[in-house]
DNA sequence: TTGAAAGCGCTAACAG
DNA sequence: CTGTTAGCGCTTTCAA
C-alpha cells in the first residue's frame, strides 16, 4: 500500500517486460490480444496509474495544459476556463491555472512556470504582447484576445469574440434609444480589446454623423473605479446621453454613479455593458449589454488545443466569435 | 536558441560539473563565492530554467501544488483562490487549479491527476469525504469546509469558517429584526457547511423559545433554484416572515422571487445570505449577509501547506475563521 | 509479438 | 569545495 506502484511492478506481476506494458499502456497495438488482457486486468487491480514526471520526461512534454489569465475572479474568465476545463478532461488533459493578476510582473513568472513545467499547450488570455519574446519557443499556444503578430511562429493561433462588432452594436443601439452626445468607458489602455471595442464603436457614431465620443478612462477595471470615473467627469462638467462601457463591472459602477447623483436611465442617459456576465441581470438596475459565446468559444479552445498537440491542424490564423445583443432596462 | 538549455550545458559553459550548478541552484551551500557567481551568470545569460519533470522525477515531488475546487466560477472559491494563489507565488510554488463542477466523477479524476502530477501539496475545498480512500497516500493536504476525520492520516489539517456561528448570527440577527416564523435555505445536502450553519441556526432558535425553521431544499445551489424553491413554498401555502440563505446566490435568488409575489422586504418578510460576494451589495436589494475572512483563510492555507512540506508544523487539526455579520437592507 | 538497454534532466550520496 | 556516479519511472529504438 505504501507508495504508488511503478510500471515495473506492474510489468512483474503480469510476467512481461516493462516495454510491453508501456505499449498496452499507449496502446500502440505491437502486443497479443491476451498479453493485453492480463497487463490491462493488473493494472486496475493495483489501481496502477503512470509517473507523469517520468512520462513527461522521457518525451519532454508533460501531459497537461497551462492556461495563463489575468484574474480568474472575473466571472467571464471564470466561466471561459471553467467550460475549457471541462473539454480538456475527456481528452485526459487536466488545467494548470496560471493567474496574472494583471501584472506584468507576474505575467513573467507565469511564463517561466508554464515552460518549466513543459506543458503541452498553452491558452494566453489578454497577454501582454509585449511579453513573451520567444518564451513559448514552439509550444502550441492559443492566445485569446490579443492582436495577432504580423509574423507569428509556428504553432500559434488566435481566437477572440468580435469585439469591433460588439462597439458598433453598442453604438447603434445607443444611437437608437435617441442618444446623440455618447462617452465610452474604456478597459485597460493600449489593450487588443479595448481598442477594437473603441474603433468599432467610434465608426459606427463617425458613419451616423455623431460626434466623437467622450472617453473615460477609470484607473481599475473595477465596479468602484467606475463609480469613480464617471463623477469625476460629471463633477467637471462632462455631459453625455448615452455610455457604453466597456465590461460589465464597469458597466454597473457607471450605473451606480449616474442613480446616485440623480441622473435618471434610461431617461437622461442610456448605458451599455459588455461580457453578459450575472452582474447585467442581477444588479440593481438589468442593463443591455454585448453577449460574448463564452461556450462556444471554450470548446473552440480546448479542441483546437487538442488538434494543436496532435499535429492536426496546422492552420495558423484568427477565428473571430459573433457577439449578440441582449437589450435590457437601460437603452 | 532552438531547444531550452540544460543544466549539463551550464556546467560545460561554466567549466563546472553538473553537480555544482544544481548545488548552486538549490542554494545548499557547499561551493565557493566565485563558482557560484560565475554560475549564476551564465544562468542569467542562458535564460536557464532547470526542468521540472526531471526535478520531479528524481525529488520525487513536482514543485506544484494542486487545488481542489467544486466550482470556480463562484467568486467565493474564485477569491479565495486567489489569495492563496497570490501567497504561493511568493513561495515559487505553482498552482494547478482542478474544478470537480460538483460532480463525484470528475472529483475522483482530479484525484487521480493531482496524485499523478506528484504535486507537493493539496488544498482540497469542500471535499467529498467518502471519496479518496487513501489516494492522496501521504501528500501533505489541507481540507477546507470538510468534517475533519476521527482518525485522520499524517500530513492532515482541516480549515473552515467558524459556520457554526455564521448560523447563529444570522438566527440573532433575524429575531432582532422582529421575526418570529423563521426559514432556512440549505446549501448543498449533507455537506459539512450546510450541517454546520443549519446547526448553528436552529440551536439558537431553540434557545429563543423559537419553533424550528420551515427548511426550504433547492435544487442547486443557483440564483434560479432559489428562486424556483421560494415561489414552491409560497404556493403550497408554506409563510415565513424570516430566511436564513446559506450562500449569497441563493438568497439573491430567493430575495428576486419574494419581491415577485409583491412581498415586502424587510417589511414582511427579512433575509440574511451568507458569503458577502459582490451580490450581496450589488443587486437589487442590497442584503445582509454573513462574511467569511476570505483574505485571512486563503493566506493561512498556503502557508501552512508550505510548513507542512517542509516539514515544518506537523501538528494536525483544525483552525476556525471566525466570521462576522454585515448588516444591509433586508433585515 | 516481445525483451534488453539506453537515456530524458536532474539530485544526492560518496569520494576526493 | 568539487567531481563522479547512479538512478528516479518511463518510452523507444534495436534485436530477437
Amino acid at each position: 500500500m505504501g507508495r504508488s506502484v511503478s510500471l515495473k511492478e506492474i510489468a512483474g506481476r503480469a510476467g512481461v517486460s516493462p516495454a510491453t506494458v508501456s505499449r498496452v499502456m499507449n496502446k500502440n497495438g505491437r502486443y497479443s490480444r491476451e498479453t493485453e488482457e492480463r497487463v490491462l486486468r493488473i493494472i486496475e487491480e493495483c489501481g496502477y496509474s503512470p509517473n507523469q514526471m517520468a512520462r513527461g520526461l522521457r518525451m519532454s512534454r508533460n501531459q497537461i495544459i497551462g492556461i495563463i489569465v489575468p484574474d480568474i475572479t472575473n466571472e467571464y474568465f471564470a466561466k471561459l476556463i471553467q467550460v475549457v476545463q471541462n473539454t480538456l478532461f475527456d481528452f485526459d488533459y487536466p488545467v494548470a491555472i496560471y493567474n496574472t493578476n494583471e501584472s506584468r510582473d507576474t505575467e513573467r513568472k507565469c511564463l517561466r512556470y508554464v515552460k518549466a513545467q513543459d506543458v503541452s499547450g498553452v491558452i494566453y488570455i489578454n497577454g501582454d504582447s509585449s511579453l513573451e519574446e520567444g518564451q513559448l519557443q514552439d509550444i502550441p499556444t492559443i492566445y485569446v484576445d490579443r492582436a495577432p503578430a504580423e509574423k507569428p511562429r509556428a504553432k500559434v493561433r488566435y481566437v477572440s469574440s468580435d469585439n469591433r462588432d460588439g462597439g458598433r452594436l453598442a453604438a447603434e443601439e445607443l444611437m437608437r434609444s435617441g442618444c446623440r452626445s455618447l462617452a465610452v468607458m474604456t478597459e485597460r489602455e493600449g489593450t487588443y480589446v479595448m481598442t477594437e471595442r473603441l474603433a468599432g464603436y467610434a465608426c459606427a457614431l463617425e458613419q451616423a454623423g455623431i460626434a466623437p465620443p467622450l472617453v473615460l478612462r477609470p484607473k481599475a477595471i473595477t465596479y468602484e473605479a467606475a463609480y469613480e470615473a464617471v463623477l469625476r467627469v460629471l463633477d467637471a462638467g462632462g455631459r453625455f446621453d448615452g455610455i457604453f462601457c466597456q465590461t460589465d463591472w464597469l458597466a454597473s459602477g457607471a450605473i451606480a454613479a449616474l442613480l446616485s447623483r440623480g441622473v435618471s436611465i434610461p431617461g437622461d442617459v442610456r448605458v451599455v455593458g459588455f461580457d453578459d456576465i450575472s452582474i447585467s441581470h442581477m444588479c440593481s438596475l438589468p442593463f443591455t449589454t454585448i453577449k460574448q459565446d463564452i461556450d462556444a468559444m471554450g470548446r473552440y479552445l480546448a479542441d483546437t488545443i487538442i488538434d494543436m498537440i496532435y499535429g492536426r491542424d496546422e492552420s495558423s490564423g484568427t477565428k473571430i466569435f459573433p457577439v449578440s445583443l441582449i437589450t435590457r432596462r437601460t437603452t
